[in-house]
Order: C-alpha cells, then sequence, then structure tokens
DNA sequence: AAATTTTAAGGACAAATGTCCTATTTTACC
DNA sequence: GGTAAAATAGGACATTTGTCCTTAAAATTT
C-alpha cells in the first residue's frame, strides 16, 4: 500500500524519502466493504483518500430524485467530494464502495498543514487539482459531443472493468442516458 | 487595471502588498481586438491572462470539423487555454477575443518562477485549479441532465451577457445542441 | 429455501432533437 | 454603397431518445 502511493505521489511531484516518510504520519489506512460510504450527502467532506484497491462510485441526487453517477473512482487515484472538501460545505456527493476497498486517508486539517509547510506537498496539491480539472473537461467534452452509442463505446474502450462492476443503471446515468437507451444500445452491439 | 487584478488575487489568497508589486513585475499589460486570438489551435499555450475587460471565446473542432465553443470567459477572471498550459502541449482549444479585450498577461516560465519562489502564489495556483475544477463539474453536470431548453434558461439566467454578445450557432455548440433545436427554444420563449 | 425487492431487457408509443433545406437578414469586404 | 458571404429562422421529415409499461432475472432479506 505504501509503495504504492509512493510511486504514485512521486510522479506528481519529485518528493524525497524523508519528507515522504515524515508525510505518511498524516495518513492512516481505511478498509471499506462493498456499500460503505466514504463520503454521504448532505455532510461536509472532511478527507481526501488514495485508493490503494477497488472501485467507488460517486453519485449525487437531480432535481427530479434520481441517482446520477458522476464518476467512478478507481484504485491508484485520489478519491473524495472535491468541491465539498475544498469549500468545507455540506457536499452533494456520496461516495460509496463498488465493493471492498483499501484506502490511504488524510483529512483537511492535516492536508492544510501539509499545504502550509510543504512546498512539495503545495505543488502536488495544485498538480493534482490541474489533473482533476482536466479529467472533467474531458468528460464535458464528451457528454457535449458524443451520441449515446459513442459515449458507451468509449468507456467500455477506456474503462472496460467499469462496464463489468458498475449497475446498468449506474453506468446509463454516468452517461447522461436513460436506462433505456442503454438498453438499446447494448442489444445492438452483441 | 492593477486594481481590479490586485482585488481579484486578495479574494482567491491574502497577499502582501509588497508582494504583489514584486509580482507584477512578471505580467504585461495586452490589448486584443475583436477577432483577435489569444491562444490559436496547435501551437503550445505558453500564457494566462487575467481579464480586466471583455469577452473571449474558447472553442475547439469536433471529430466532424466543426466549433464546438466550450467557454465563455468574462472579466474578472484568467483565461488560458489551461490543459496546454499546464502539460505545455500543443493546444486543441483556441481562444478568441469577442470584443476589445484588455488584458494582463504572464508566461508559463515566469509563472513557475513565482510558484517556485512563492507560497502565496503556489496558494494562487492551487486555488485558482480547484476554481476551474468546480466550474467544470458544475458545466458537465449541466451537460448530462438538463434538457436542451433548461440548459438555454440557465444560461440566459447565470450570464444574460453571453446571450447578447455571443452568436446564437456559438451558445448552441456550448449547450450541446443544435442551431436548428436552439432556434425552436427561442421562438417559443419570445 | 421462500418471499420480497431490485434490476435489466425490451415493446409500444410520444417527445425531443437532428438533418436537410430554403428564405431572409445581417455582417463583412471591396 | 453594392456585392458576396455568413448567420439566423423556421418548414418538412427522419432519427434518436425518453416515458411508461410488462416480464424475467438477479439480488437481498426473512
Amino acid at each position: 500500500m505504501i509503495n504504492n502511493f509512493k510511486t504514485f505521489i512521486s510522479q506528481i511531484s519529485p518528493i524525497s524519502d524523508i519528507e515522504f516518510e515524515q508525510t505518511l504520519i498524516f495518513f492512516t489506512e481505511q478498509t471499506l466493504s462493498k456499500g460503505d460510504f466514504f463520503v454521504e450527502q448532505h455532510k461536509v467532506c472532511r478527507k481526501i483518500a488514495f485508493i490503494n484497491s477497488g472501485v467507488l462510485r460517486t453519485f449525487y441526487i437531480n432535481d427530479k430524485g434520481e441517482e446520477v453517477t458522476s464518476c467512478f473512482c478507481t484504485e491508484n487515484n485520489f478519491t473524495t467530494s472535491y468541491k465539498s472538501f475544498i469549500l468545507q460545505q455540506p457536499s452533494t456527493l456520496s461516495i460509496q464502495a463498488m465493493e471492498t476497498v483499501e484506502l490511504l486517508v488524510i483529512d483537511f486539517e492535516n492536508l492544510q498543514k501539509l499545504y502550509s509547510t510543504s512546498m512539495a506537498w503545495q505543488n502536488i496539491g495544485r498538480l493534482f487539482a490541474e489533473k482533476e480539472y482536466i479529467v472533467m473537461e474531458q468528460y464535458a467534452a464528451v457528454l457535449n459531443n458524443d451520441t449515446a452509442k459513442e459515449k458507451y463505446l468509449r468507456l467500455l474502450n477506456e474503462q472496460p472493468q467499469i462496464i463489468k462492476k458498475a449497475a446498468v443503471k449506474d453506468i446509463a446515468s454516468y452517461l447522461g442516458v436513460t436506462t433505456r437507451t442503454l438498453s438499446r444500445i447494448r442489444s445492438e452491439i452483441s
């Protein structure tokens, strides 16, 4: 777990062994079982986690009261209700484990401590935010341009493990289509 | 111009008068006329600008060769082809002045210099990235959930100046609908 | 294991949106 | 100011997607 994390962090920004070691005391390991929530809607999200293994699903409730999946969070990434975390406001999102998940968790206060004392972590924080932005920009472009079928095929191509693990209705809302439409696409393909 | 910029920066992160003054030498003023490009597709975007006045349009060319507007950049915000700027890779986006635009511009190298020497600017950089993420997340949620009419009414409500200033076809592509659909919505409303 | 609930597939029809087109208006250019 | 080019509105029809529904399968609970 720690090795994975160090590799991941080092790829974002160079950090000395010593500084990494000093950093680790701020993180705690956590395991979630399938169905457990990492973040619950309406509560302020106070933590961010490195996913060592497993997949989580991020979703919100739209105006019509339906669950809309906005992200599938996979291993070797961070997960958090980012807006809630940044602004320390109640979260519109919930994050739930889709299977057993191993996390390395740091809370808001400790991360701020890292930011204020470590240039390396300031850098990691900024680069992470920039990366999240790029991912979201790409997601928006897909939603804006692709047809339902194109969106499904793209997901199938880019994250085949999600197609296998996630419920059909969650894939549908993630792609911004109804289950009826997704059902049509799936029968067309097979 | 400078005062506007200082107010804007101070709202993101507290910065001392002295540090702000020292910072200013890295920025240059620039004025664009209507139609001028701030960023051109295929070139690496080497700069980021504070918009003191005016509006710019960000767009890309999709698979079908059509222009798709991804952002209208308004005054008292930054503008850049963010992904290209971050990664220093050729830009998929172009950014064009929709009217006369007054900018305060800093290039990539100088911003990196600020990042590496100033904790305040590291902080500003991270908070800016976080803000851009939140904006993009909201845009994705709108694209995913709202009908064509809802999207148009939202834009009308939230950025009425864009409806007035932008071409209908650009509003359409920004909202992810065809001009035919937007035409229907507009005639319905009036 | 049986009963209950949830999920998924797909039929029938409705609504929304897109495609292709033409007429008209607006803008850009010489 | 006149001409060419681009943009807009909107008709006619096609396609996509959504809504509502039923049935079957799968998962969950008792």
